[in-house]
DNA sequence: CAGTGAGCGAGCTTCCGCTTGACTT
């Protein structure tokens, strides 16, 4: 028996917060929404009203029945789920299912897991605010009507298993429009001149910089020209204080950006290790899009900076959230005791711990002060100046322990420490070096840096970044992949010992690493749905339909009215769309095959891009795939007719054809029934037998290798060495072996009892991925049989 | 794991947001 039921929406919440309120409280945790509309198609009964049928959410009836029979054992109630949309409305699933009575439930909310703020809301209770759960209905019904109105049409219209939803396809827009600009960027160039001087004592030497650029490399060689002859002299020298700010705490999306600049972590990492340091007590909750801080945490960063950097290191202050969207439930992400300078269980945690403290400890850390200093250096035969520019840090303030890292390396900024100069002073030249420079395209996104743009456009919440990035690389619409690169020319003049010499010098250019890239598939649908669906694709949507929610949650507008007024026309589309639109497989003339003077044209096929040599009606007409990094849309009469090489035999080897191909996993040789990939270093069209030799050689070594024991008593019983160490391979299921046991010792009986803890054989369950690809297998094989 | 690319066409897929485990390679 219990006085009083404390529900908040997460387990570790519920532990910290029982600590505070002492026995009279049973706080537990509803683990998130506890009802969601049902799975099938009576989920809105969108004649009477859109009425929703909710359902308790399978994986968590447990949970409701346990919370259910406390709250009948209980005098009060406490709904203290978070203080946004869908927090509200948890309370008010909770309410209506635990069966709760108005006169003693009460919904209290708190910003911040400190003693007094919880204190103080227990103080200030209030009722459930029926027009803000109105608003996340609206938000539900809104996502669910578009995600499964519009997802069926793409199974028709483009290929099965496809998915769009108001977030997800504006999301692979953003990539497929980036891809667009990238590859039809015209880079122009234009010469930047830069100059090394030393002072007349040779004590020290100067950068400077030509603050213009020239269009042609006739004027950069002109102005070189002009310098041959010139003398340089300091013409003004200018100090200016200034002052650096830091940044304010992490939100999920800043954290997540950082977290990819600094650690390279992809976002659902950080998330995984954010919410084991969660879990440990280590640091607030890391799901927030706010950056304030209580003032217990102001107080307690304070503190641990005056004691760790002294008194004038403290700069006690908070932050206010630009972003409009943000509903700011949570503190921001920070250390939960700042005196812990070291946290996590292990060294990825550690790491991220450390730059939570740092970002969090820098944001209450004084401003640092620099002196700016710009020299003008004139340069007598030309009517312009360079310009040096340097920086020193009076004080280093925040960046003692923390800066924020950068999206893009910028051109290396000349911001040295200069020697003392004075006006008048007469300087050496050493060199004078003009470069032509080409501009550069927008770069195309990384994990995270789209969730930086998704929450620009108030796109998606902190706990759907990570997820939606998964979603879109799961369905195929998106692939995370490196490019090479090509080599460019550039013009380069030098200007030294009196005399110019003009070379081509060769640099590197679009190399890639952890890129989004949108796949065929990707941007087939961005244009279905842009041309079909205009309003769900614009970038503004979300946003508007927000503040329509805003509305709902203000008492202004009744949600089932705004509902209405989206649906009747959305649905119209809907309908239009499916009676008339064509079928899309992304088809596209690539030229003519010089051979055979027959078309060569691309689309895509049951099993993804194909490009194909004559026409639909032609008997012999032949298909290749394309690679992976080649799509329909910039795809070369050239690369495709490449693709028809293969597969391409090399010669013979003990007897057995070899021949090299391409197939899911990239290139391979095969050798009788033996495939063996072919190293990313060699040419799959230059390969020659020798080397295909020792390619498969290697292959054969390592699968005897791969194969540590099998067992008399049950050939299906297997112990392999992968990626992960020894494991047991039993009728295509595999288990684990502790790290105590030694692989190549385990009897047959130890294995089968390894494999019993371990739950024993399963059925494979026909995965997503397995699904189609069984099935393709099986007709190939009917086909075959007749 | 790997060479297909239509077609009989069953029955399935799918959204966004709130939370953790329970899984496997």
């Amino acid at each position: 028996m219990t006085k009083n039921l404390v529900i908040v929406e997460s387990p570790a919440k519920a532990k910290t917060i029982e600590k505070f309120l002492g026995k009279d409280y049973t706080v537990r945790s509803s683990f998130g929404h506890i009802r969601d509309l049902d799975k099938g198609d009576n989920a809105i009964d969108i004649q009477n009203g859109f009425k929703p049928n909710y359902i308790v959410s399978p994986d968590k009836t447990k949970v409701v029945a346990e919370l259910k029979k406390l709250a009948k054992e209980s005098e009060t109630v406490w709904l203290a789920s978070d203080e946004d949309r869908e927090g509200e409305a948890i309370s008010w699933h909770l309410f209506e299912v635990l069966g709760l009575k108005e006169d003693n439930t009460k919904r209290i909310v708190f910003h911040e897991i400190t003693k007094p703020a919880i204190e103080n809301a227990i103080k200030n209770p209030r009722k459930i605010d029926k027009a803000l759960v109105d608003a996340q209905q609206a938000r539900r019904i809104l996502d669910r009507l578009v995600g499964f109105e519009l997802s069926p049409i793409l199974w028709k219209k483009v290929k099965p298993s496809l998915s769009a939803g108001r977030v997800q396809s504006v999301a692979v827009r953003l990539i497929v429009e980036r891809e667009r600009e990238v590859n039809n960027f015209n880079s122009d160039s234009d010469y930047k001149i830069v100059a090394e001087f030393n002072k007349r004592d040779h004590s020290k030497s100067i950068k400077a910089e030509l603050p213009q650029r020239f269009k042609s490399e006739k004027e950069a060689i002109d102005f070189l020209t002009a310098a041959q002859d010139s003398s340089f002299k300091i013409e003004n020298i200018e100090v200016k204080p200034a002052q650096r700010k830091a940044a304010a705490p992490f939100t999920t999306s800043t954290l997540q950006q950082e977290a990819s600049r600094k650690l390279g972590y992809p976002v659902a990492k950080t998330m995984l290790l954010a919410q084991k340091l969660y879990e440990a007590g280590h640091i607030t909750y890391m799901r927030t899009d706010s950056v304030n801080l209580s003032e217990t945490a102001i107080k307690g960063a304070a503190s641990e900076i005056i004691r760790s950097y002294g008194k004038e290191y403290s700069m006690p202050r908070n932050y206010t959230t630009k972003n409009s969207s943000a509903q700011e439930a949570h503190e921001a992400i920070r250390p939960t005791y700042f005196e812990n300078h070291t946290a996590g269980a292990d060294a990825q945690e550690v790491k991220l711990y450390e730059l939570i403290w740092k970002r969090s400890i820098a944001s209450q850390m004084a401003n640092a002060e620099l002196e700016r200093t710009v020299v003008d250096i004139s340069v007598s035969k030309a009517n312009k100046s360079l310009r040096a520019e340097g920086e020193i840090i009076k004080f280093d303030g925040f960046l003692k322990v923390y800066l924020e890292g950068k999206d893009e390396e910028e051109d290396e900024e000349n911001s040295d420490i200069l020697p003392p100069l004075s006006v008048g002073e007469m300087l050496d030249l050493v060199q004078m070096t003009s470069e032509q420079k080409f501009s550069r395209a927008a770069p195309r996104y990384t994990e995270a840096s789209l969730v930086k743009k998704l929450e620009e456009l108030g796109i998606g919440r902190p706990s759907t970044y990570a997820p939606t990035i998964s979603t879109i690389q799961k369905r195929g619409y998106v692939i995370k992949d490196n490019r090479e690169g090509s080599t460019r020319q550039y013009q380069t003049a030098v200007l030294k010992g009196g005399k110019i010499s003009v070379k081509t010098a060769t640099e590197r250019v679009g190399v890639e690493k952890n890129k989004l890239f949108p796949t065929d598939i990707g941007t087939l649908v961005t244009d279905f749905l842009s041309e079909h669906f205009k309003q769900i694709m614009d970038y503004g949507f979300t946003a508007m339909v927000e503040k329509e929610f805003d509305e709902i949650a203000q008492g202004m507008i009744g949600w089932t009215k705004m509902i209405t007024s989206f649906y009747t026309p959305f649905h119209k589309d809907v309908d239009t769309t499916l009676a008339t639109a064509e079928r899309v497989k992304g088809e596209r003339v690539i030229g003519t095959d010089p051979e055979t003077g027959k078309p060569v044209t691309g689309r895509i096929g049951r099993y993804g891009p194909l490009v194909q040599i004559g026409e639909a009606e032609d008997e012999d007409k032949k298909f290749a795939s394309l690679r992976s990094g080649q799509t329909l849309e910039t795809i070369t009469l050239e690369q495709a007719l490449e693709l028809f090489k293969l597969p391409r035999v090399i010669g013979e080897y003990k007897n057995e054809k070899v021949s090299a191909a391409i197939g899911r996993f990239g290139p391979y040789i095969k050798f009788g029934s033996l495939f063996a990939s072919i190293p990313k270093d060699r040419d799959i069209f230059e390969i020659t037998i020798t080397d295909a030799a020792e390619i498969i050689e290697a292959k054969i070594k390592a699968e005897i290798e791969k194969l540590i024991k099998t067992f008399p008593e049950d050939k299906d019983l297997e112990i392999l060495k992968g990626r992960w160490g020894p494991y047991i391979a039993y009728k295509k299921n595999n288990f684990k072996i502790p790290k105590d046991t030694v692989a190549d010792q385990l009897t047959y009986a130890q294995a089968m009892e390894l494999i019993d803890k371990q739950g024993g054989v399963k059925e494979k369950k026909g995965g997503k991925a397995e699904a189609p690809k069984a099935k393709a297998k099986a007709k190939a094989k009917a086909k075959a049989k007749k």
